[in-house]
DNA sequence: TCCAGATGTACGCTTTGCGTACAGGCTGAC
DNA sequence: GTCAGCCTGTACGCAAAGCGTACATCTGGA
């Protein structure tokens, strides 16, 4: 029924669940039955048996009129990931301890495709436009922590993501030439940090460094982010790169990392 | 063929996959194919139609020898819960300025079933042995912004935690008297905040106040957490207690709240 | 009162998803 | 080197799980 062929295999009741799950947000955060119907494109009695399954195992609630909302129990999926990467555990006393040095937020940062997914972060006040949580995608090539995790991934990813779709300028600043991102990348990786200013936003500067695992390979970045008003360039590359390079070592030693490769 | 007659109209396979999901945690980070199978108790070909599907939903990656991973994007379903409750994105900067005028944690959390469930969270030094991160759950009785949502909760609600199962005693200092801890909810109504100290684990100090939505009904608990080493109950009350109480007043009236009813 | 739009239910058909059984591959012990 | 024991991948036939159409029912507003 469906075109492709690699339809062996593959439950499609659970990708119609989650899908389900899914359709709620920020802009549909208490539909209807009918709602999710239109919004997922499956019959009225397909999307009422996911949603009682989900009630039933929590995940969903039924406001009693005919309204139905995700309840908390939705959050602690999401727990499953931290709580099988040591990384970020072992990253907190170090975002802490940035954090406070720097009197900035401190994230901890992941590759997943073109983009970089937030996975810790201590909030000193906010800097973005959007609210910045554990989860936050934004894309890869236009952050500090992109970039290094770019420069260090290897050739087939970084040819991903540079290529895959053509660069988005975020703002005025981005940039979007293969060449110059690509040269950007190898500066990053010779002096072992980046430092991006309003790329991702007008007014958003942040540096990065990164996380290697026992084996040598960056598995995360590391950043500060404040904003052109309070900080600069400059100021950043002389009083926070220091300190984040040094965190980033840190927490890279406590993972098992060997002393740097190159 | 499963015992209950429930079964009607519950989507097998979407809690089956779902459960294989979760079936990553702390204690298998990495499974095989065959130790999920055992651990979820489906048959090998099932488990594994089950990853082959979350692959393709991007939520589960293998790691070429026959270990599988969850990836960053499992934490993308939590952002769901998160977009659709506005009262999180609004505390964020209450939780801020709190945390930034107490130095110490701030958290926003809210009652599900027997557990309390931190949503929103402003770190500023660990204090308990758990990394708390939002989605993280504790014993409702045994911590103040547990106290606050049952505290207002509805009596049905009151009771089937607090009589559901037995109180725990998660520390000696735990209320686990059905009456002791009635009581202290009374209290908590009267005074309009709550004070826990050493109840859900020793060394651990917390203040709570309640959250309403424009109804008047309390939907979130808002806290301050320090250690007994810093600070003392009785500085709490005077010290904190007036900015928690503020802070949560402000971001009841941001809900569009009425002014209090009692 | 009646209509519009919603949710709940029944039911028969299809195909999805199921597990058994077998093939193939890797690793380590002897 | 070879065999045993583990694993993952595949085939296949069967049962039932999940499907959507069609209809009943309820609610609120005109």
């Amino acid at each position: 029924m469906a075109s492709d062929d690699g339809d062996r295999d593959y439950v499609q009741s659970l990708d119609r669940g989650i899908t389900v799950l899914l359709a709620f947000d920020a802009e549909h955060p208490e539909p209807s039955l009918a709602e999710l119907a239109q919004l997922t494109g499956f019959s009225r009695p397909a999307v009422r048996r996911f949603l009682i399954t989900l009630e039933r195992m929590g995940y969903v609630r039924s406001n009693g009129a005919g309204r139905w909302s995700l309840t908390p129990r939705v959050l602690s999926i999401g727990q499953h990931y931290t709580e099988t990467h040591a990384l970020i555990e072992l990253a907190q006393p170090h975002l802490l301890s940035l954090a406070e040095r720097t009197s900035e937020s401190a994230s901890l940062a992941t590759l997943d495709g073109d983009e970089v997914v937030y996975v810790a972060r201590v909030p000193v006040r906010r800097i973005m436009s959007i609210n910045v949580s554990v989860g936050t995608r934004v894309p890869a090539h236009a952050t500090s922590m992109g970039r290094v995790l770019l420069a260090w991934a290897p050739p087939v990813v970084v040819d991903e993501v540079l290529t895959g779709r053509p660069l988005r300028a975020v703002t005025p600043n981005t940039l979007t030439d293969l060449d110059d991102v690509r040269a950007e990348l190898s500066r990053v990786r010779a002096q072992g940090w980046s430092i991006v200013s309003e790329e991702l936003e007008i007014g958003l500067l942040s540096a990065s460094a990164p996380v290697r695992d026992r084996s040598g390979e960056v598995v995360a970045a590391l950043a500060s982010s404040t904003s052109v008003g309070r900080s600069d360039a400059e100021t950043l590359r002389r009083d926070v790169v220091p300190l984040l390079v040094d965190a980033a070592d840190r927490l890279s030693a406590s993972l098992g990392a060997a002393e740097r490769v190159s």
